[in-house]
DNA sequence: TTCGATGCAAAGAATTTGCACGCCA
DNA sequence: TGGCGTGCAAATTCTTTGCATCGAA
């Protein structure tokens, strides 16, 4: 079951998004399908221009309306790295839970798992006064492009 | 050495500042005294109100510029829970290193810390792409407040 | 035909910058 | 007295909202 990894999460994405109402449209089709291709997160504006680069120009608001419907569906998922700007990835099935590493002079932004460290998120996760619902690890430092 | 912690963050803050070429300005003095009160993160604008609202008020391009200016000389500590504004939190000597939890529902913030967790991201550091510097943990759940 | 999806422009919120004046060293 | 520190207002940047129109079902 679960072969969404298969058939693609913008296909994944948009079943999800039908079976709760929604109709379709072509912004919101197009903005699937790149955040589909990427592996790293990106910011409304990326998308934006990645988008009228491709001769597909959607609305700003159209974007941050979209991302914002797909984070509420669960669909992506918000990576505030600071840099003052939000960033989204596709939440997938499989390859799912992961970390970002950001590079702080260039900003470059990647991802990274760690069971180890999954496993004291969760310990700790019991010891704490919240009911923790999500965590974010972000290492911060210069990546090998900028070290030199 | 190092009885900084006795003597208060603030007088230390301003040491250093005047150490590395500054003057000492009213609304600075006044800032440093407010963080240095405070045991959890403060935004530039819940500092601007509490400053206000105790008949020193500083303009809040002030505030930011001093946040800038101390972040820099490495005695404050920008930290990013989301929600879309930066706070900020004196770094003392003693009790430093910490982390935070985010209550989502009614913004609360408040520091934890954890030695197995930090074990685990040291090890880790070492097997990344990039040399970090440093490391950020944000848990996010509801707290017991808002649990209810 | 209906109502959500989208574009466009204006509104908002957080942060930064420009400039003049005041005050510390 | 000189120049940093500060206030005030305008400018920036990211994001949200209002409203009219377009298009999918």
């Amino acid at each position: 079951m679960v072969a969404k990894a298969t058939q693609g999460w913008a296909d994944h994405a948009q079943r999800v998004l039908s079976e709760s109402g929604h109709r379709s449209g072509g912004a919101r089709r197009a903005l699937l399908e790149l955040l589909d291709a990427q592996t790293c997160a990106l910011s409304a504006i990326e998308i934006e221009d990645v988008l009228r680069a491709r001769k597909r120009r959607v609305a700003r608001a159209s974007v941050y309306r979209i991302l914002d419907e797909l984070e509420g569906l669960g669909l992506v998922h918000k990576v505030e790295v600071g840099q003052g700007m939000a960033r989204y990835e596709p939440l997938r099935d499989g390859d799912g839970h992961h970390h970002h590493l950001v590079c702080d002079s260039c900003g470059l932004v990647m991802p990274f798992t760690d069971p180890q460290l999954e496993r004291a998120i969760q310990r700790l996760s019991a010891r704490v006064p919240i009911d923790v619902s999500e965590h974010e690890i972000v290492l911060r430092g210069a990546c090998g492009e900028c070290r030199d």
